[in-house]
Order: structure tokens, then C-alpha cells, then sequence
DNA sequence: AAACCGATTGACTGGTCAGTCAGCCAGGGA
DNA sequence: TCCCTGGCTGACTGACCAGTCAATCGGTTT
């Protein structure tokens, strides 16, 4: 009994070897050829786990922002102060970045920051993280946490958008990505969007 | 005398064309031939005035990217108040998207947000618009006018990102974009990265 | 051992386009 | 009138690559 799959997933491999072609080269530049040969398997296979190139990154994406919309929904949903929640999704999502730098560069560069091409499919669960983000904003000004005169949708993008900025700068060695680079930025992204730049 | 250039600028017709047909389809999936055909020219003209798709591209975001810098840096050099030279940027980029909507589609779709593909070339530039937004907010540590805690290119990185994800949710259509929420944006925008989201 | 079946292989095909190029045409000069 | 020049034309080519498929392999079942 037990041995219904193979010794090695060579699905999980496939996925795991687009990744890194991806990230290297870019989904545009990549051949399927190139992602059989990385994975160390014949061409024909990825076709029998994937109908598609695009499928791939598709399965890519989504096994990720699944649980990244996750983390957002459990944070809004906690009991944890308004900053304290603002501070979990920033820290959930540059933590993802210092874990698996690879995927992530590849779903913000290919995905998220490509909603022309790729990007367009997955509009829905994008725009899913930025409405959960506005949530957890319109709970604080309820609460008195915020000010109410700054729309939550508003915030939930600015606050959305640095964070991305943020990898981009790092994924593009724009600026320096060591661990306390990633441990200050958990900080001061929350420390800007709450507290602003002009002194108290 | 005086009629060495055409009655009608060619070139012009092309470049204008290219900014339509790559706000609508994207650059990957308009073919030189979609060019030619928008702007009622003959393919082969395409090649004579550009040595390839890509010039095309480029010329656009040079032409537009270097009106850009020039706005940020002459705000940096400008006697305003710090947070006023803040405001100028904010507002120089929403009103280039207001007057321009497909244009700053591009630029941002195709070009900054693209920074793996088409982008990579252009990163030099792209890096100056954030440097000299950061050497405002430099300057505006130097003068008391904002906390010093917060690193400057952190906080460029910030900003920046927060108008060019609110310029996407206006691309994408995943917030309002009428004239007054333009307005509304450029203020916010700036009370935000100013004064945060916690009452004074 | 023979039939069976899903995993695996990689040569091949069909379609797509960027870029080339040989030549056309209009109007200015001799 | 007849060249000459350079903007202009569009059919054509060569390269590239996603996706197909017929064949093989290796393990399991009967």
C-alpha cells in the first residue's frame, strides 16, 4: 500500500524549476524548453501536467496569493490593535519576499505588476488583497485608531503599493535587501502610513 | 522657401499611433503591422523612421520620462516649502495622467512596472525620479520640516510607489477616476506620506 | 507471462511576426 | 523633358516556439 505517487514529484519539480527560469529570465523569454531542461525532464512532460506555459505560472501564482489573502483576512479578522494588523500584512508579505525571494519576484513582476498581459486574469484576487487591506483601514477609523478624512480604498492602495515598491526596489538591487533592511521596513512602512513624515 | 518637413509629420503619426495601439493591447501583443494600420501607413515606413518595435517604445517613455525628471527636479531646486515640493511631484504626475491617459498607460504598464523586460534598460532613469524625490525629503530632514528617522529612499521608494499604484487602479479601472478624484488624489496623496493615518 | 496503463520521451508541425529589400512615385532641379 | 532623390510601399523570408502525438518504458494486475 501507499505508493500511489512517485518517489519524486516531478509535477512539484516542474513547478519548482519555473520559478527559478522565471525569475532568471522572465516568463516572455522563457521557452518551455528551458523550464523541461532546469527541471531536468523531457519536454513533453510539462504538457502532461500543465495544458499550458501559461497554466504554470497560473498554478505558480495562485498557490501563493492564497495564502497571502489569507494572512491579510486572518489579520483583519484578529484581535489585534488596527496598527498591529496593518503591521502583520506588511510583515507577512516581506517575510514571503526574505523566504522565497525567487516566487515572489516572479508573482509581483509577472502577475501583479503585469495586469496588462498576465496580471489581467487574476484582477479579481488582486484587488481581493486591497479590499481586505481597506477593511482593516475603515475598522480603525471606526474604532478611532485613524483619521476618517482618508478613504480606506485610498489608503489600502497607498499602503498596498509601497509595500510593492519596496520589493521592487529590492528585486531590482535598487536598494539594499539585507535582514535588518527587511526587518526596518516591516517598521518603517507602518511607521509611514501611520504616522507620516512631519514630526509630532 | 520654408518646406523641407512634410505638411504632415509622419513620424509624429506613427508615434501617436504606437501610444493608442500599446494602451490597447499591451506591447507584447500589438505586431508592427498593428502600428502601421492605426496610424494609415504603409509597414515598411514603421522601419524607416524607427530601427525597431522596441525604438518605438523607447522614444516614447524618453519623451515623456525626461518631462518628468525635469518636474521633479525642478521642484526639488524650487524655494517652496518641502511638503509643497511633494505636492508639485504628486501633482505633476496625476495631471500628466489626466491630460494623457494612455501615454502614462504605457509608460507605467510597459515600461516601469516592466523593469524585468523592457524596463531593465531604462532603470537608470527610472532610479533618478526616486533619488531626487529622496533628495527632497532629504532636504526636508535638514530644514525640521520631517523626522529624521525615516530613510530618505525608504521614503521616496513610498511615495513613489503610492502614485504609481493609485495611477494603476485608475489604468485598471479598480477605483474612481473622475476629475475630482484627481484632484482629491494629489492632496491625499501627500497628507498621507505627510501626516500618516493616526490623528494629530 | 501477457495484457494493461499511466508516466515519460522528443521529433515534428503549424502559425506567427520582426525585420528586409527591391522597387515605386512625386516633385524639384537642370 | 528627363533625371534624381528620398519618402514611401508591402510582399517576402528566416527564425522562433508553443503545443501535438505516436512511440517507449516500467510497474502492476490477472
Amino acid at each position: 500500500m501507499a505508493s500511489k505517487a512517485p518517489p519524486i514529484d516531478k509535477r512539484r519539480q516542474i513547478l519548482d524549476a519555473a520559478i527559478r527560469v522565471f525569475a532568471r529570465q522572465g516568463f516572455h523569454s522563457t521557452r518551455v524548453s528551458d523550464i523541461a531542461d532546469e527541471a531536468g525532464v523531457a519536454y513533453g512532460l510539462v504538457y502532461h501536467y500543465f495544458k499550458s506555459k501559461d497554466e504554470v505560472l497560473n498554478e505558480l501564482f495562485t498557490e501563493r496569493w492564497s495564502l497571502l489573502l489569507a494572512a491579510i483576512e486572518e489579520a483583519d479578522r484578529s484581535e489585534a490593535t488596527d496598527r498591529a494588523k496593518l503591521e502583520a500584512v506588511a510583515g507577512f508579505i516581506v517575510d514571503s519576499y526574505r523566504h522565497d525571494p525567487e516566487l515572489m519576484k516572479v508573482i509581483i513582476v509577472e502577475v501583479t505588476r503585469a495586469a496588462n498581459s498576465f496580471g489581467r486574469t487574476h484582477l479579481p484576487e488582486i484587488r481581493r488583497a486591497y479590499d481586505s487591506i481597506a477593511s482593516i483601514v475603515a475598522a480603525g477609523q471606526e474604532g478611532g485608531a485613524f483619521r476618517k478624512d482618508i478613504d480606506p480604498t485610498f489608503a489600502s492602495m497607498s499602503f498596498y503599493g509601497a509595500i510593492e515598491q519596496l520589493l521592487s526596489g529590492w528585486i531590482f538591487d535598487l536598494i539594499p535587501a539585507s535582514d535588518s533592511d527587511f526587518d526596518q521596513a516591516k517598521t518603517l512602512l507602518v511607521a509611514t502610513i501611520c504616522d507620516g513624515l512631519e514630526p509630532r
